[in-house]
DNA sequence: CATACTTTGACAACCGTTTTCGTTTTCGTG
DNA sequence: CACGAAAACGAAAACGGTTGTCAAAGTATG
């Protein structure tokens, strides 16, 4: 395990919230490392393999990471303000997305699901 | 209303699950359409925002279109092989998620749900 | 110290999408 | 029908995030 990728998951998850690669290659320059954009990418792609950040698409086709407390799949609800993150978890989801699959003859299901609200700060 | 637009709306109903713009143009100059992928994406953007498509993002960044056959919510459940589109209903799936809006405090909630799997025809 | 292997980062390539801009079509009006 | 303004069109260039390339630097091993 690298150091890039060890400074990768620190400037990560120094925030609740999600955040770009982008973001995060600016955040590392500004705190006066040499990385370069190549790395945060690729660091960014490992953690999330082995599943120790979410990766998703905003609406504007730019990925988005966030490290994760906890190692189990899990859901967020995101304040569409602010950005803040709560994760959420959902047997019930869980469990309708693989009975649906099944319905209707698909194997392999998996599933996305994204809510969006906003937050009582910010309402 | 413009011809073009007319057609690119008529080349997305055509199916019953998500289209990329790219997809959509390559249909349409199949067709002997002599359109545009400039006017492809206009189009579909006029759709879009006019509320008459769906606009989502796959995974890798893509966007893809559906023209709904229901004015109601619902989701898909989408075969990542062949990319034939399902329809599913989720009464589970819309309470679950005003359910977890509600339990912290956001208020609009909204949600996004896909599933992937294969289908019986591609496993 | 020598060697083999991995990681790094500057840069270029990619790809879907958007913008630009000159041309064509549409449409209301005389 | 003819005319001119306004809208739509499409080819090509620009754009922006992401991924690939490759030589240099780092690291472990013997």
């Amino acid at each position: 395990m690298s150091t890039r990728r060890e400074a990768v998951r620190q400037a990560l998850s120094g925030y609740s919230g999600f955040r770009s690669a982008q973001d995060l290659y600016a955040d590392l320059r500004a705190e006066g490392s040499k990385i370069g954009l190549t790395t945060v990418y690729r660091a960014l792609q490992a953690l999330s393999d082995s599943g120790e950040v979410d990766v998703l698409r905003t609406d504007d086709g730019e990925a988005v990471y966030r490290a994760c407390d906890t190692e189990s799949h899990h859901h967020h609800i995101v304040c569409r303000v602010c950005a803040t993150a709560v994760e959420i978890e959902g047997p019930t989801v869980e469990r309708w997305a693989a009975e649906m699959g099944a319905k209707h003859g698909f194997t392999g299901v998996t599933h996305t699901v994204e809510v969006f609200g906003t937050c009582t700060g910010c309402s």
